[in-house]
DNA sequence: CTGTTAGCGCTTTCAC
DNA sequence: GTGAAAGCGCTAACAG
């Protein structure tokens, strides 16, 4: 049997009341008590139950990490950034996916509804009612992690899509002079695709340049859809010069279609992707893209959720949005 | 306040007990009896405080993966093979590293020593007498995660580093006729790296090939290493046909050295890795390596802590060792 | 400053 | 079959 707060308050010759007190540091409980019941459980070896505490005291340390999959670096970098910042806050980190056997209602629903995380992060491509009703019974801490700006409700933390993209666009019409630009959107109702894609066509409007809408074509952010968009897109007798693929699988299909053709990167044609996936620095030439700051991500939303685990009571009102800023990576591709 | 099995109890006319009873589908309930408590509990949306019952059970449905490190493909596929398991089986994952700041064995403690997981995924580099000391001290079901075999005590799973380099190394004397092969190793004390040695050495014993020691370096699995290490090998008057790096990552410091001197591949110098992580495949021309199922070590780690937890008392003596089996790739660096 | 006491929500003997 | 009651380890009033 572990010890617990009776073995050392016997042994202190004090309450179990003190011995609680002693180890959580609050009251004013006497130095020497203190030190003494201290003491006593250091020579016993005693860890706190946490489960009994946390049942107690209706809070635990471990934060409930949702996301809709589990695979790539996206989500490792995600992982990483929550993990980083519950460790050295003392917290844990609980990972699930909102797999292809629960929805994420429901991974929700558990989570939430059993007592056992402390708060949520939540990502989700799109939050619908159902997962709102499922929110609204819970009272539980919780940060969301989209770029969705309808949810106005919910604390909530997001990359800068359009501007990354805006900013990408902009830069090969300005540095490169580029006027012909292709874009490989990603799925239609990904909030991330359709941002990019706006930064794309507004960054064309500001630059006067007429949209020509049959060098837009839906992708689906996989390297296959990315090939065989590229493919109709460079046998178009008036071809652009450049493509922006909506993310970095996409933009490898088309680097893969571009070398089958025959075609030199960035001499016949130039592209560009977006997300910085570590294979992006290894193909050749280098492909240039947008960097996301995903472990910030990460970071940021266990940083905010903490604090609003901390300071519940405190503040419980102000709704924070924040944005985070992507970062344009100039490789050879154009 | 969420509902309890007191709301269903006073509802339904029934003491606590039998609520309790009915729920757990366990005991010689009345059909009447549990269906009428069932049906309340759907219609008070009851949710089990998990945290109750696990203090009182002393079980958890949560399984604690505990690694060295949070980066890569590498936990990635881990994390994601758990998880599936995890999921399908009702358990949650936590998911820590063994950070910079706390050292493996305090989170060990931290974990085992508070009731809040299971069980346990352990995965380290190396084991030492400090973490057997912390693992006697708990009762928790443990899987460990671990090349190194002498850990006979506990149940382990480990990937077949020595076969998965000696078939490698065997396919590129038989079939490729390669006789001049050097190796560039891992982390000197990583046991990965050192089976992958051995696998490396007695191949070429096997094939009757004299072991030529200035061709075995050490690296350390960076890319940096690999450039470092292949420069050397490569300006050698006496050079060899053939590079058998110990993983991916140094392998592609070798291509890019074999690219930077004017050197065809395979033509010139053979390259070879090991690990087959995804830019691998998106290398000119294709990285031949070896296939290690990391998911299916996950997967197989969750399996057999899962069936240890629920079997506990039932065969708690009996330990299992497994190995899980690569798979050569062949692409056309060779 | 410290002790007493009452639960938290649930499972589990032990009776009936 | 079902109820009463004890208790898991801990915290948090409430008294002193």
């Amino acid at each position: 049997m572990a010890t617990t707060i009776k073995d050392i308050a016997k042994r202190a010759g004090v309450s179990i009341a003190t011995v609680s007190r002693s180890l959580n540091e609050d009251e004013k409980v006497k130095e020497e008590t203190k030190n003494l019941v201290l003491s006593i459980a250091e020579e016993l070896d005693y860890k706190p139950n946490l489960l009994a505490r946390s049942f107690v005291t209706k809070k635990s340390n471990i934060i409930g990490l949702v996301m809709p999959d589990i695979f790539g670096e996206f989500f490792m970098e995600l992982i990483r950034g929550v993990d980083d910042v519950c460790f050295s806050k003392g917290y844990y980190t609980m990972v699930t996916s909102s797999h292809s056997k629960r929805s994420t209602v429901e991974s929700i629903i558990d989570y939430m509804s059993k007592g056992i995380v402390g708060g949520i992060i939540l990502m989700t491509p799109s939050i619908n009612d159902e997962i709102k009703k499922t929110l609204k019974n819970t009272q539980l801490p919780l940060i969301i992690i989209n770029s969705k700006s309808e949810l106005e409700q919910y604390d909530s933390i997001s990359l800068d899509n359009y501007k990354g993209a805006y900013d990408l666009v902009n830069f090969l019409i300005k540095t490169k002079k580029y006027k012909k630009i292709a874009h490989i959107s990603g799925p239609k109702e990904n909030n991330d695709s359709i941002n990019r894609e706006k930064g794309y066509l507004d960054a064309l409007k500001d630059n006067g340049i007429e949209i020509n809408k049959s060098w837009i074509l839906r992708g689906d952010f996989t390297t296959e859809q990315g090939k065989i968009c590229s493919e109709s897109l460079l046998k178009m007798k008036n071809r652009p010069q450049a493509i922006f693929a909506s993310n970095d699988m996409t933009a490898i299909g088309c680097y893969q279609i571009a070398r089958n053709m025959g075609m030199k990167i960035p001499d016949d044609i130039a592209i560009a992707g977006f997300d910085d996936i570590f294979v992006s620095q290894f193909l050749s030439p280098r492909m240039t893209t947008v960097k996301v700051p995903i472990f910030d991500l990460g970071k940021k939303a266990a940083e905010l959720l903490v604090k609003k685990i901390e300071t519940e009571k405190v503040n419980s009102k102000k709704i924070h949005h924040l944005k985070l800023s992507t970062k344009l990576v100039v490789g050879e591709s154009c």
